[in-house]
DNA sequence: GCAAAGATTTGCT
DNA sequence: GCAAATCTTTGCC
């Protein structure tokens, strides 16, 4: 599918000088609406993180893969058994980040969605390097992934292309320096240092494609197959390979 | 109060 | 292709 989605066309064009362009804030409305519309809009969005000055370069990520969990009855999402001090976040307004850590290890960061009625949020799963692919790889090495050291015997690790820094949620995560403290966080707010921005108007609406979520087999079968993973499909960055 | 599993990534078999 | 790393949250006793 490549129909605009509902975020293409900002109702009201906000924007700001940036470097010479004109960058856009991440309409809220687009994630107050419904939770797929929204994931669909996402897609093609930027993940922008302001520079660490000193420590870090600014770095920019198209979103190339988002899941959507959505409502109570979802029996994958977190949100699954009522609000608590873990996902309290999901059940507020939109446009919040909500970073959770899972397997005692990483970390993953969603953009809430929808009315404080319904708890539903946007897991982004991967995103393509636009800018300060460096600060990324510095970030991740810091991180120092899933497996720790030990048995690299001294071997030298081999680099990592920028198309798979942040091929993965929690690897989106590590790259940007993203961790709990963030949850809570407006990504809809100019003035955020983690925040969402609107794709470029030069930039065609991305090709789109809905597959089953990822990683929640724990899930009773009718939640555990929905198609409510959304994929660029021809981006070198997805969480897994096509 | 304790045991089990998790919206993952990595390196070795 | 499989299992480890690692710790928070959930579920059951």
């Amino acid at each position: 599918m490549t129909d605009d989605g509902p975020g293409a066309r900002p109702p009201q064009e906000r924007g700001w000088p940036v470097g010479g362009a004109v960058a856009r804030s991440f309409p809220r409305e687009v994630l107050a609406a419904e939770t797929l519309a929204a994931a669909r809009a996402l897609l093609g969005a930027r993940l922008v993180r302001d520079a660490l000055p000193g420590l870090a370069a600014r770095r920019v990520g198209r979103i190339v893969e988002v899941e959507a969990y959505l409502g109570l009855d979802d029996r994958a999402s977190h949100a699954r058994m009522g609000p608590t001090d873990r996902n309290r976040v999901m059940f507020g307004p939109p446009g919040i980040a909500y970073v959770y850590l899972v397997y005692g290890m990483h970390c993953c960061l969603n953009v809430v969605t929808e009315a404080s009625a319904r708890p539903a949020a946007l897991l982004v799963r991967a995103v393509e390097p636009v800018e300060g692919a460096d600060a990324m790889r510095e970030a991740r090495a810091v991180a120092g992934g899933g497996r720790r050291s030990a048995a690299t015997g001294g071997r030298v690790p081999r680099p990592i292309p920028n198309a798979r820094l942040a091929a993965g949620p929690g690897l989106v995560a590590a790259a940007f320096g993203i961790d709990r403290t963030h949850t809570g966080l407006d990504l809809c707010d100019p003035a955020s240092s983690l925040r969402l921005e609107a794709r470029p108007p030069d930039e065609p609406a991305p090709e789109i494609a809905a597959t089953p979520r990822i990683g929640i087999s724990y899930a009773p079968e009718a939640w555990a197959s929905v198609p409510w993973r959304f994929i660029v499909p021809r981006s070198p960055s997805l969480s897994r390979r096509s």
